[in-house]
DNA sequence: AATGAATGAGAGTTCATTCAT
DNA sequence: TATGAATGAACTCTCATTCAT
């Protein structure tokens, strides 16, 4: 039954992002996802509140799903570097493979309402707050300096590899993201000093 | 004449700059701008080809002023970490000193469409260049690490600052914004490491 | 069977009159009905041919009620100022004492379809009838004016009773209507004259 | 300007009025006034805030007229019979003159919203309080018993008239209203008594 | 007999843009 | 140049009704 239930929010879920993706935050009409799902209009209102509400849900769960692959892959065993390095490949790795997902996330989503956005933000805040714990992590470990400011810092880490992300999805995706991952860890952790 | 004319345009983006900041881009409507800027809705198309023309004017016109500040406070004689320094410091400066500005840049220009977007990025690349030319700079003066990868290292540095800004916007502002210049630049050259 | 039938028949009827009083008419919804029914939305059609036929059913029945009261209490020996006092008693009694379906008859149905309201017409007109008999008999019983009109005059009465419920339920029920029968019946009898 | 204004203002109301009387209340869209008052869609919204508002100023105005004729035609030397016999001439004669605002007031307008029947019932109250000030006068004038309950008996002769209309209209307008004051004003003087 | 998930037609409203003055 | 009244396309959401189970 709750399983049933879910496969078809599900459904209309995949069918949303796929209608975002291709069409853009703006060509996305309700008709057109109830389109793309194979179901009728009002059968998105059984399982959504409103159009915002398919946006948001799809927002926190593929991000929550992202969020939990960070919260899966790093231990706490690990040293402070070897987590940010973890972070930025499954960051990296994630948006690559998920295409649709990124631009929905980096591009399209960002021209919502403010009620979508502030749900972003909270997911996204989850995330950032993993950082800022890794930080932490590291200076506890004597691997990071004891002087950073966790709160800017956490900041700089993730808007960095936000941008590298979005800037790569804007120029084509002519290289691979993956392949970024090295040298933006080194940035974060030797910085620019020769 | 032409300078009558640009008076008007003028006043017709600032009217805009206002409007927008006030209300959102959602809540933009031309008719609003015209009433702002005590003009008839008829007489912006007389200016502007359409409501999208008058959102990129406003961007590269705001925008570019802040590059063209870039440009010329930093000098060729410069060493590359004053002018890291420089960059932050009217980055983060400037959009303490404009918050409306701040606020349309942001947050509410990257509501728009696809192609105010591209529009944005134009502008945007002009500031990343400058970035990028700062770097290599610091590569040729010895200061900055040889292995560095300039194409990449530009979006760090940029991502990193954007990021801070709209996070401070969001938050409420209820920090400075250019206090943060210091902690920002010894992340970028000493990086995390201990 | 038939009474099983019927049983569930008047559990819907039932439900209808305690939604439509609750929430009125434009939000008795079907499936609303159908919860405080506690059954299916799908039966209710098993028993009603669609939402009007709920409707008209409901006025029927509810209405029959009250026109058999009259009809019931009135004795053909009764004098025809005691069957016109009688016929104001029980009009107001009744609808003082359901207050239900006071609102719903006199408010809530009377925004539905035509054809609704011509079903409503056809049991009112039975009401009617019954008011042009007892004139009828007045004016036999050398009680009432030799010369009345009784097609109109059974409109003037019912008429006047029914916008005195209507304004009694209106202003928010702050005196008795049965208290009303007395001025009510005399203003018939004697008419205004001094 | 603003007699330009409240031209197209009226032919608005005026589709309205012909929409509604040939359409009924629930077939009055938007869209078939706007077509009826030969203006696009968009031109309704200039002129009213919304489908309500083109209802509630249909009404007031048009009733509003009515009730000005009141006013107008009754002067303060009429004996309070004479002034009866007037409001009873003009209610019926008026409506019977105007098919469409008679079948607009009395059939379609009382399925409409709760805002709007409250406009209304504000409008009709303002009659309501004319035919009490009439009987107070007839009472004063020694014309009328002093022992009537006004507010009671204001509802009685309002609720007459206003049956015996929506009567003539249900029953398709086969006799004259007008040739009803006669015997209605009996009623209201005489009573029933013989 | 009973269920309830699914259907899909239908309508009010906004706002960028035009064009007669 | 400037006006601003008029345009009309476009889109979300509701809810009575159906039908496979």
């Amino acid at each position: 039954m709750a399983s049933k239930k879910m496969e078809k929010h599900n459904l209309i879920l995949d069918a949303a992002l796929k209608v975002i993706a291709e069409n853009g935050y703006h060509n996305a009409q309700v008709s057109r996802i109830a389109k793309e799902a194979g179901v009728a209009d009002g059968t998105i209102y059984l399982y959504f509140k409103n159009k915002e509400d398919i946006l948001i849900s799809l927002f926190q769960k593929k991000l929550g799903d992202l969020v939990g692959q960070f919260h899966s892959s790093i231990k706490e065993t690990d040293s402070a570097d070897e987590a940010l390095r973890k972070i930025c490949e499954i960051h990296y790795t994630m948006l690559e493979q998920n295409v649709d997902l990124a631009f929905v996330t980096q591009i399209e989503l960002r021209q919502s309402s403010l009620a979508l956005r502030k749900e972003i933000g909270l997911v996204v805040k989850t995330y950032i707050e993993l950082i800022e714990k890794m930080l932490r992590q590291g200076i506890e470990q004597g691997i990071f300096r004891a002087n950073l400011d966790v709160k800017l810092t956490r900041l700089l880490v993730f808007g960095s590899m936000d941008e590298v992300v979005t800037s790569w999805l804007i120029a084509g995706r002519k290289y691979s993201l993956t392949a970024q991952v090295d040298k933006t860890v080194e940035f974060f952790i030797q910085g620019l000093k020769a």
